[in-house]
DNA sequence: TATTTACTTTGACAATGATCAATTTTGCTC
DNA sequence: GAGCAAAATTGATCATTGTCAAAGTAAATA
């Protein structure tokens, strides 16, 4: 029985890009530190100051990390999905989590052990690698919205997400599909649902896009980015 | 004489934390890859966009980071001194600088050249680790100062910024030597330099601080904590 | 030391964006 | 599909913080 649930958790980080390409070997001693969480929508994983155990892995779900304050407000600094993982800087800190875990979703979520994880990569360098690509990407996505929270206006940050949220060539008219509510995008870009909705509402006013529901439809994108007062 | 150089590379490399421990022939095959730069006081190291060669190691100096902004205005998001290292990220990534590098005092710097920095780490696993580490610990600075610019007031971020200079312990008096200039800090803090100097001005009047040029003496650490409104 | 330049402080004012409150719309559960 | 709860919109108002301008102070250079 517990054979049976180590051999399926091995397979499933098999199909996870960060340890694609491991042994079966290694595969089996990774899954021997997972634990598995199956969390509820709106369930709290951990919270900011939690003592860390190890690293996630999303499986399937959705998982915002976010800053809590006092006054209840949050900032949701990262959107989780399948395939990705999170909390990995913890495995090389001993400090508590800087942030906290809620599910938008049922979600899908392994815990691999610190431990387990040093050792790993102490004997797979290529996993090495890829964590590093990770966090160094998450550095720059991070210094990526800090520039948005400091330099930019209102205005500027929901042109910016929706031109960055758009497909990468440059077809004038492209939709935008948010992946979450309006209020969870309001936060990720540092903005009051209010100033949010009144922006985009500014924006459809001019006629440069077009909004429905969770879809946007952006009608001229190279206006748009031109677009600052 | 280009030996005599490379030797003192190496032995340069040999001082700083990331490169403390290796062998000498690892020491010599990182050297073989690194560039030395003297850099005067305010002279640009890389603009944000540039094409990274690889990562650099801070000998000696001050040079800050910051992201740039079409106003001319800027948000210093790190400030780099002796035995740190910058720049990690690019290595793992092919992306352009995310922001440009100054220097605010004459500098010795050391570029690393990325092939250079991947096959010693491939050879030697501690130097991953500290990496990984490194690039950890400054993704959680980034958080904090993301929780920082987002969700406290400037009242706030000045009283945090003071506790957190100050020593660990908890004695109620104990002073701050600003690093650097005051609009430096403002810009760290993400405020105005005027709204830095009153707010300064404010705790002053309170009798929490007392500011004489660059040092700040904090006159009751349990009151300045508690001190937001 | 003189002189210029950069930094800091202070005041008056403006504006961006938040908050509060009320209404409408959407989506979910039974 | 009815009823309910959450989300989104809209309007009015307000507060925080940035901007501009001027004066004062410190620091760097000749």
């Amino acid at each position: 029985m517990i054979l049976e649930t180590r051999h399926s958790i091995a397979e499933i980080l098999s199909r996870q890009p960060l340890f694609r390409g491991l042994s079966e070997v290694e595969l089996a001693q990774i899954s021997v530190g997972c634990r598995e969480f199956r969390v509820k929508k709106n369930e709290v994983l951990f919270h900011k100051g939690d003592i860390p155990e190890g690293m996630h892995v999303m499986v399937m779900g959705q998982i915002k990390l976010a800053l809590p304050s006092s006054q209840g407000v949050e900032k949701i600094v990262h959107m989780c999905g399948p395939g990705t993982t999170f909390g990995e800087a913890v495995v090389f800190l001993d400090k508590p989590y800087p942030v906290s875990a809620q599910a938008m979703s049922e979600s899908l979520v392994l815990l691999v052990s610190k431990r387990v994880m040093l050792e790993a990569m102490e004997s797979n360098h290529m996993l090495s690698r890829k964590m590093l690509a990770g966090l160094s990407s998450r550095l720059h996505e991070l210094l990526g919205d800090m520039e948005s929270c400091t330099l930019r206006t209102s205005m500027q940050r929901v042109v910016c997400f929706l031109i960055q949220s758009g497909v990468a060539d440059e077809t004038p008219v492209f939709d935008v599909a948010l992946q979450s509510s309006k209020q969870n995008i309001a936060s990720q870009l540092n903005l009051a649902p209010e100033t949010f909705s009144r922006v985009l509402g500014h924006l459809s006013e001019k006629g440069l896009i077009q909004v429905k529901g969770r879809t946007i439809t952006v009608l001229d994108r190279q206006q748009l980015r031109n677009f600052t007062a």
